[in-house]
DNA sequence: GCCGAGTATTGATCTGGATCAGGTTTCGCG
DNA sequence: CGCGAAACCTGATCCAGATCAATACTCGGC
């Protein structure tokens, strides 16, 4: 259906402020003259097939990259192969904040399925943040922000049991598909059971246990990757005794 | 001793342009002038008690914080009480990033021995960063790195036995005591074996026993706080099929 | 439409580290 | 200096989740 693609291209193209993104990305608080300086640093590339690299560890850093649509999972690996996932990064979510400090990437990044990203370069970016002080802040508070949900990924690392840290995992998916204008109760994972025991500290077979337990339970429907969440207030009971990230996992209703 | 107090007073209060931490700090690649505008900002309070907090859950967010001596340590509190160490920053390292992102701090900051910081607030930073080119880079730097050595942390409680841990810690801390002019061989723990036991993700016993054993293999020499590393390769090879964050943990010779 | 490799489920067993419990050392403080 | 509360160490037990193993499903590619 080449029609249905070219649709779909135009609409990666699509200019910041014209981005149903826009109000979770760097254009949040800029006037409409400011988005169109930061949109004109701004490369839209031909979308990512999955399975192809964004960047990989040890490359030179010169990007940022926002998710447009799709996903992208960050990943380091271990001097005996097995690969370690960092992150999942939803459209919206900014990936290759890691690479400012030594001008070198630390991870890898990679598209989990189809994924459209806007290439932002930092050199140009650091310009623009001089000049306007509001995205200047909004950059601050986009590092701010990842270093605060990294924090709370290490308590629950470090705290919780393994029915905690898969809640944990659903409602965080729940919260950022329902912010970005899709069901907070229905969606499908873009990745593997095994990719989700990596980013949890799981074994894949205890993830695969889960899912049958929720279910048993009536907590989660689940058809391989398709999950339906049936009792959301179950999912949140099992946070209660965790600590403060709740707030921020709450759908404001 | 009087004299003495004056003395350490007066140490307290030097400028950033004298300040032996300037090279790890903000002030890292700006001309004199610009530090100079950096060093007008900058608050330098009375040192606090051990015990005492920079802030709380729940404070409003208004300045940074580098500690100038002694050692803070972050934490958030779990609903049933129990606290969960997220952090613990050397002289140098800065304090207070999270809060940025909502205006309010998401964790307490402690001192655990007598400790002083230099206060930055952060509106005069964000004016100062927009004047200062380098001055944007580094804070972008110094936040970027704060992300990577989380993702390093969230890594190590995902994959890594109580050993490794623990190894990480230690090696760590020998490489940021080194960093600062200290001995990378031979230091004194500020924190509680239940404080390293929650930062870990370990019971406190766990790290006890550790101590004792590594104390057994001759790799380290423990008395009560005071550490000396013995065999610092045998901590390195407990690493070795680690993820990449090895060689940032390494001392350069 | 079928084949084969990846992915997921389910069961059986094993173990690292938590938890519980006791005793000892350290240290702040009156 | 001595008292009490922390902090620490050590031993015994237990269990959540890893690991091993076998089977079932799915889906992309020819």
């Amino acid at each position: 259906m080449p029609k249905n693609k070219v649709v779909s291209l135009n609409k990666l193209k699509v200019a910041c402020k014209n981005c149903g993104l826009a109000k979770l990305c760097l254009p949040l608080g800029l006037d409409s003259g400011d988005i169109d300086q930061l949109d004109a640093i701004v490369q839209r590339n031909r979308p990512l097939h999955r399975g192809s690299h964004i960047f990989q560890t040890g490359d030179v850093f010169h990007s940022l990259y926002v998710v447009k649509t799709g996903t992208i999972k960050t990943y380091t690996q271990c001097p005996n192969g097995s690969e370690q996932v960092v992150g999942f990064h939803l459209p919206g979510e900014v990936v290759g904040l890691d690479g400012i400090e030594c001008d070198k990437h630390l991870c890898s990044a990679k598209a989990l399925e189809t994924t459209a990203v806007c290439e932002v370069p930092f050199a140009r970016l650091e310009e623009l943040t001089s000049a306007i002080p509001g995205l200047q802040h909004q950059l601050f508070r986009l590092m701010s922000r990842e270093i605060t949900k990294e924090t709370s990924l290490m308590v629950l690392l470090g705290k919780s049991t393994a029915e905690e840290r898969l809640a944990a995992f659903l409602l965080s998916l729940s919260v950022r598909f329902h912010n970005r204008g899709f069901s907070p109760v229905e969606f499908n994972l873009s990745m593997s059971r095994q990719e989700i025991g990596s980013y949890l500290g799981l074994a894949l077979e205890t993830v695969s246990r889960l899912f049958t337990h929720f279910q048993d339970e009536k907590t989660l429907l689940v058809d391989r990757k398709h999950i339906e969440i049936l009792n959301m207030d179950q999912l949140y009971n099992l946070l209660s005794n965790q600590t403060t990230c709740l707030d921020r996992l709450r759908v404001p209703n």
